[in-house]
DNA sequence: ATGGTCGAATATCGA
């Protein structure tokens, strides 16, 4: 089972992008973020073409976020647990070939000691009682997307510098750490140790060009799937491609 | 140089 995660940073910017990823890259499960559009809007057509279903949790300009899936998608819940006042999308989950798939859009926290900020650290403690509630048992479950936070030295291209900055900063550290102990293992990790593997740079400047990064989109998966995870990619190509996403897809296999 | 660029929306705001 291939699962994946993007911020696509606007579906309806993104859709041909995202189409030809899906045909290349043939993922069983795709979540997306920022897809920054109502769901009337969304290209949902584009993807039922390619043999998806397709469910999202959208607004207009900001935030929303998706699920496509060659398997049957069931039991979809947006949102939190308790989260009636949230007025932003942020997440959407879905069962799909017998797996919990969240597909998460963390707050930015615009800046360390902001409400913003505090917000963000909010995010992480409610998604941590979210997953008690959809998977009490801790088992099956793929935990997908833009965190906004690096987990460790190795995620940032300058640690020094980056410590105690926004997605970078030990009190989003400790709310990423408290979520994981739910029993979750960053994919990734589970295959590359090295330093200097980015998921996001920053249109602004040449960071691209200076691999200038940081990796925070992330497959979180509880350990039963992780004992199974053969795989796992980011697929930095397509940020170098033609009008790209600011962020680069994640992809994981689960045999 | 508190900059730079992109997307939504059309002046700025969020990232």
């Amino acid at each position: 089972m291939r699962i994946a995660t993007w911020n696509v940073n606007s579906i309806r910017i993104r859709i041909d992008a995202v189409v030809d990823w899906i045909r290349r890259l043939e993922p069983d499960v795709l979540c997306m973020q920022e897809t920054k559009v109502v769901d009337d809007d969304f290209p949902t057509e584009e993807l039922q073409r390619l043999g998806y279903a397709v469910a999202m949790a959208g607004q207009k300009t900001y935030n929303g976020v998706a699920i496509a899936s060659r398997l049957p998608l069931r039991d979809v819940r947006v949102g939190l647990s308790n989260g009636e006042g949230d007025a932003d999308k942020r997440l959407i989950s879905a069962s799909a070939g017998g797996v919990r798939v969240l597909s998460a859009y963390i707050p930015n926290g615009k800046s360390v000691g902001s409400p913003s900020f505090a917000q963000k650290l909010a995010f992480f403690t409610r998604l941590g009682s979210t997953l008690e509630a959809q998977a009490p048992d801790r088992r099956g479950v793929v935990l997908c997307g833009d965190f906004n936070v690096a987990p460790d030295e190795r995620d940032v291209f300058d640690p020094a510098r980056m410590r105690g900055q926004l997605h970078f900063h030990p009190d989003e550290h400790r709310a990423l750490g408290e979520l994981m102990d739910f029993g979750l293992r960053d994919a990734y990790r589970l295959h590359h140790p090295e330093a200097g593997r980015f998921s996001w740079w920053d249109y602004r400047g040449a960071g691209l060009q200076k691999n200038e990064g940081l990796r925070i989109d992330l497959v979180l998966l509880s350990h039963d799937l992780a004992a199974r995870c053969t795989r796992a990619e980011i697929d930095d190509a397509e940020r170098h491609k033609d009008k790209p996403s600011d962020h680069a897809p994640v992809l994981v296999d689960i045999g």
